[in-house]
DNA sequence: ATTTTGTCTTTTATCCACAATAGACAGTTT
DNA sequence: AAACTGTCTATTGTGGATAAAAGACAAAAT
């Protein structure tokens, strides 16, 4: 297999769920905009569509016979890019397993392991690299370092000499800045999520991602923004693998952001620099309780 | 080919040079150890310097039988690694050649045109990636975003961030840190180049880069000294390729350094942080300048 | 008791091949 | 005239093969 067709399936079950809402498709560039794919594509999902009799196809008609069933979407583990398998099952040897800072990483045995082939591997782990986890000897093998105390601490501090200048240039924005109405919306979801904790307080960990990447593109520094993916991959996995008190932490952290939220708006230096110092603080400390 | 033996070319070269130095070789481990390399290419080279009657090699015995001649070193274009020729090539391109920003990137012309497989090339660019001047579109091209006044100036605030903070932890180092040694050593080269200006300031670029990495690293945080790769890189083919008044903005460059040395040593902290500006005030503004 | 060497195995760096996907262009339809 | 489709080509993503280089282990030498 040279490559596999996840794009393809990850279109074509999205194309299912406009089938279901129509009753014919609108033409090959259109289909190919809002999917996000190339023409080629959308051809092969009009002719998967058209052989599983859901579809009749010619030319611009392209009339919707019936509604999808289940078994007309291809399973969602299809779907999944190999460079996502990929991080997802180095992530979980790395943070899940008990992995000692200084071990080796062996690029043939984790893509025996993984089932996949060592290019595929070799390039993930040099896309990982710069999250200062891993290191390359050259000719020879990797290096974990670890996700360690240091690690956090050293994430930490820059993540919050950046943080703290992007809030300051966010509060500087000029008033018609879409970033404001883009800050409402994440307000709203707070309040939300906040009415109803116990049921709703995992979504914290993608609000969370929203607002401080919002937070950080008002930096308008490439290097600040691209930055914040090595939080987004922590934190990510950290709330996947660290569910000890998810309702409390998740609870504080929506007062805290909601009341930097309003420092924001305030456009108060001082006030702004506090309500972030204190957010951040105490995600510190989260962060650093998860790790012994 | 499957890999080039440059490893091998280089060792050997590096180890002629031993060679010319004394009657014997010492041990395969030792030799490894110095030339930072594994015993099978020192066997490699033992083999080879066999051949060219340089060494008489049995078991423990390696006597050298006669002194390398110029023609007995590989050259040295056939030394480098083939991620240095593709990052020449690249930068070339992109720096010295009338790159436009939003340009396509094309791996598989890119490797045509250097000579090398695509493997290779997609390596180097995912590698490059970080350093914020490309982007990739997933199945599709990379997009060149440029070496422009928006890119010197975002690297340059998160350098002026980084830096100011690094300088303050260097001037609390204890004095006893080896750190104040190497300061010493780096500040008599500034003299002995200053002294003979005329002929020496070629070497400042390596200086400059020698003393701002020791100043990063005091901060003992990877992604501060990460970050200064990118630094390197930039200023490495700014000065290779804009030579404009090198000489002047050399002599400026490196009496900035000293004061900036001098501000360390007194160890207080507004006299530091007003030095470190000054000095990176004036680096960006060479900087800006070579750009249009 | 170390250290060194001989031999062998494993891993990395690199090229190549091929399916999936993107994209270009001309002819066709609205 | 603008958008769409049919067809074809070019490029990317990924597995596999192979030489270079690293490294393991036992036997030999100090």
């Amino acid at each position: 297999m040279a490559k596999q067709n996840t794009v393809f399936k990850d279109a074509f079950n999205r194309c299912l769920k406009l089938l279901a809402e129509t009753s014919s498709l609108p033409s090959e560039p259109e289909l190919g905009t809002t999917l996000g794919v190339s023409r080629t594509t959308i051809r092969a999902i009009l002719t998967r569509m058209e052989e599983l009799q859901l579809l009749a196809w010619d030319k611009r008609a392209k009339v919707v016979l019936r509604q999808p069933k289940p078994e007309d979407y291809y399973p969602a583990e299809e779907t999944d890019s190999l460079s996502d398998i990929i991080e997802r099952s180095f992530m979980r040897r790395i943070l899940a397993g008990g992995a000692e800072p200084g071990m080796q990483i062996n690029e043939l045995e984790l893509a025996r392991d993984i089932g996949t082939g060592t290019t595929s591997v070799r390039e993930f782990l040099i896309r990982f690299s710069r999250f200062g986890l891993i290191e390359k000897r050259p000719n020879s093998h990797w290096i974990l370092k670890g996700f360690t105390r240091e690690f956090a601490l050293e994430l930490t501090e820059v993540r919050e000499m950046f943080e703290l200048r992007s809030a300051a240039s966010f509060a500087a924005l000029a008033p018609e800045h879409p970033a404001w109405a883009d800050l409402d919306r994440i307000e709203t979801l707070h309040h939300d999520i906040l009415a109803d904790i116990d049921n709703r307080y995992k979504e914290f960990s993608e609000l969370d991602e929203r607002f401080h990447l919002l937070v950080h593109t008002s930096s308008s520094n490439r290097f600040i923004v691209d930055f914040y993916d090595i939080i987004t991959i922590v934190f990510h996995y950290h709330y996947q693998w660290n569910k000890t008190n998810a309702r409390e932490r998740n609870a504080r952290a929506l007062e805290e952001h909601l009341d930097y939220i309003a420092a924001l708006r305030s456009r108060d230096r001082a006030r702004v620099e506090t309500a972030c110092r204190r957010h951040l603080k105490s995600a510190r400390e989260t962060l650093l309780q998860s790790i012994q």
